[in-house]
RNA sequence: GUAGUCGUAGCUCAGUUGGUUAGAGCAUCAGAUUGUGAUUCUGAGGGUCGGGGGUUCGAGCCCCCUCGAUUACCCCA
């Protein structure tokens, strides 16, 4: 047997992460039913049908395809055999994959809107907290496996939803002590109409990709970019003054409005970014219109959530509007909004800035020291009743040294030890130590569980 | 998919121009100490030096391949 190891770009998670990954995801889902949004759980894995197409060509490389069973079997050969000479030649194959891991929580829950939309009623509020694979390269911030917490609204398409899911993201960030976030926003709209000024719609994925990468690798290599996906020298000028646009929200919101205000598009899409600014003045917003999003369903409003400066990490949420998601399972005029988090780079953000309460890790309350066999069996007892009163607490079973039965409570973080010897047994009463004071105090039996619950 | 860096004990690492039987600290276990966490002392276990091949009288060290980790690019949470 080799050494045993884990896939790549997977993790174990320890009592500690656990305990410190709980103590996020349990805010968020507070925070996504303070806002009236519901549960909803998918499957881990999808159809590869329902998912192949929906995040360009690149998305497309990065979904985790799972092999169909049976395909030595003698009467699959012929079409096994077809299914490979497809995947030599990079084409997915039916006949080799039908299934695949998700990819995020968006398809799913579009797929399980479309597939619902008579049993439920909308607008419809879901929040999802789900592991997604994606098989990429791991590096920092960035895993195989990992989770992503969504809440969507479905059948509106009033900004209020977009208003309220802004308020989302500075409610969580806020109590998770991330207070120096940004939420950078723009609208697709707004790229839609550059796009129009600078050769049309086709080049809105050439022209996004390459400006999203401004604050990465500067205007100059922008430039460079622009001109290998062959945009000429008059349109990249356009996009060159775009992308000096510049200044506080409401100057860059001017500035916006005398480059693409005369479109009609372009007059929209300002007009959703204003009253998101205007209806979310306590929030840390930032307009940025460089902002695009990979994805390529989003059609409105996209979000896209920063962790503080100091942190040298991506982004840690995002999300946008999508005007016709449901459209892509043949169920069209379902709009629908969302947002993400990524838990495992808040992680990462909160550890690094030591962010998390001390007081998340604690094991049980006390425990009972091993004094011997039949002290032991009399201890056991008495924990039992304690139990039975709430009280969170274990009991050594092996009769060892006492300083290794401290050590063991010390790693542990047990706060209390409890010592019950034939001394003790004969009083009806137990020594009761704190062990990160030192203290100790003879507790009667009978008393044991009011001090514990004092 | 492309590129850089790194793999020596459970952990952190040292290991000289290639030279005897690969070391240290911490951790673990046992004893000094049969009911109170410390300190100190004594002792023990633990390594095919990531794996394979090559050069050499001789490789932890040099060369090639490979696997893993990590970081960056592409893309993205």
């Amino acid at each position: 047997m080799a050494k045993p190891s884990i896939p790549q770009g997977t993790r174990d998670f320890s009592a500690t992460v656990v305990n410190k990954r709980n103590y996020i995801l349990s805010t968020i889902k507070s925070v996504f039913e303070l806002y009236g949004f519901e549960p909803l759980e998918t499957p881990a894995m999808e159809n590869l049908e329902t998912l192949m197409g929906k995040y360009g060509e690149e998305g497309d490389k990065l979904i985790f395809k799972i092999l169909n069973n049976g395909i030595n079997n003698p009467k699959n050969i012929e079409k096994s055999t077809l299914g490979f000479e497809k995947a030599l030649i990079g084409k997915s194959s039916i006949e080799l994959t039908e299934r695949a891991l998700k990819y995020d929580l968006t398809i799913p829950f579009a797929r399980y809107v479309a597939m619902n939309q008579g049993k439920l009623t909308f607008p419809f509020r879901r929040y999802q907290i789900q592991p997604v694979w994606r098989a990429d390269r791991p590096q920092k911030g960035r895993y195989r496996e990992f989770t992503q917490c969504d809440a969507d609204i479905v059948g509106s398409t009033a900004l209020l939803n977009e208003v309220e899911l802004a308020n989302i993201y500075h409610q969580v960030f806020m109590q998770l002590g991330l207070s120096g976030y940004t939420l950078k926003i723009n609208s697709r709209k707004i790229l839609s109409a550059l796009a129009q000024l600078c050769g049309g719609a086709e080049k809105m994925m050439d022209i996004t990709i390459a400006i999203d990468k401004l604050d990465k690798i500067g205007l100059d290599k922008v430039k460079e970019e622009l001109t290998e996906r062959n945009l000429s020298p008059e349109q990249i000028s356009i996009i060159e003054k775009y992308l000096l646009i510049a200044g506080t929200n409401e100057e860059k919101l001017a500035q916006i409005k005398s480059l693409v205000g005369n479109l009609a598009i372009g007059k929209e899409g300002i007009g959703e970014v204003e009253f998101l600014f205007q209806q979310t003045s306590n929030v840390n917003l930032a307009i940025d219109f460089t902002l695009a999003r990979g994805l390529n369903y989003y059609t409105g409003i996209i979000f896209e959530a920063k962790a503080p400066a100091e942190v040298q990490m991506g982004s840690i949420g995002g999300g946008g509007r999508y005007d016709d998601l449901t459209s892509l399972f043949d169920v069209p005029d379902i709009a629908g909004v969302g947002i993400s988090f990524g838990v495992d780079r808040i992680y990462d953000v909160m550890e690094e800035l030591q962010l998390f309460p001390n007081d998340i890790e604690k094991g049980s309350k006390a425990i009972f020291f091993n004094m011997g066999e039949a002290e032991s069996l009399f201890a056991f007892s008495v924990m039992q009743q304690l139990r039975a009163k709430g009280v969170s607490c274990e009991m050594f079973h092996e009769f060892s040294k006492i300083a290794k039965q401290f050590s063991y409570a010390e790693k542990k973080n047990i706060e209390y030890a409890i010592i019950i010897g034939s001394k003790e047994i004969e009083d009806k009463q137990c020594l009761v130590k704190n062990l990160s004071s030192g203290v100790q105090e003879v507790v009667t039996l009978e008393n044991l569980a009011t001090f514990f619950n004092k």
